[in-house]
DNA sequence: GTCTATGCAAAGCTTTTGCACCACT
DNA sequence: AGTGGTGCAAAAGCTTTGCATAGAC
């Protein structure tokens, strides 16, 4: 783990440095996300044990801090993610394995000023992809 | 209440009438959603008084059936709303009145082709925009 | 040494389920 | 009359919270 890294970003958001703190942030910047809490405490679980409420508390605080976002894809299940107010993005979702990558470019832009010469404001949209990976053809 | 329309449908599904039945189909027939259990169960109350495990279990034999799919937006809530298989198309909804608006042109095949090639299948998308309409901006 | 974060257990919510009873066909 | 739907209450997930202790600064 780079622990500086994430050591770094706790101390500039004046948040006390702990094992769970470092893990948590450590599996976003290494792997990006979404990812459920679930899926968070299993990853954290590798490194230190740490209970499912701290996960759900510093998550908490870190959305607070806008250092993580939470994400809603079609399934229903939550998901948090590297806070990234400049890049916007989309995700795609395999539908079997639930895994989700990113897409990093969105070219929806027009769709969004011909809405806007219809009159509306504040306009944002939510694009999701769902497919079979790879990996799961082979289940 | 439009019961005829609503009765026929649960005839033409082979599902047996009753009035939580009823009154669930005629709010989507009438004002189309999304809508969330709780918002359904306040609808239905004027009607009829009918459990809520009641409404959790129609909706979700109508999303079986296919008369109503589940529906995600940003804020974590689970939501209805009226299946429409033969067109594929996207909505924008009003944050404010919830109104929704088609829109027809789907421009989208492109990125899908993109992915197939990068060894997804069975891929489909949900697109949804959001705005306030013109109506609601002097609200 | 003080203040905060954590673990554990309990509580809250939303959604589902079991069971006895009632209603639809 | 028989099958299936409903209400009620309990249970199951997921998330939050209270409290005592352990750990950070």
């Amino acid at each position: 783990m780079h622990l500086d890294r994430a050591r770094k970003i706790l101390k500039d958001s004046t948040l006390s440095v702990t094992l769970p703190r470092l893990a948590i942030l450590e599996i976003f910047y290494s792997h990006h996300g979404p990812f459920t809490a679930e899926e968070i405490f299993q990853q954290t679980a590798k490194v230190c044990d740490c209970d499912l409420a701290t996960i759900y508390r510093t998550i908490n605080i870190y959305c607070e801090r806008e250092l993580l976002k939470k994400c809603y894809l079609q399934d229903g299940l939550v998901r948090y993610e590297l806070e990234d107010k400049d890049h916007h993005h989309h995700h795609i979702t395999c539908k079997k394995c639930r895994k989700s990558e990113l897409l990093d470019d969105c070219f929806l832009a027009e769709v969004e000023a011909k809405l806007s010469a219809q009159g509306y404001t504040s306009i944002e949209h939510q694009l999701e992809y769902f497919g079979i990976c790879r990996a799961c053809q082979s289940l």
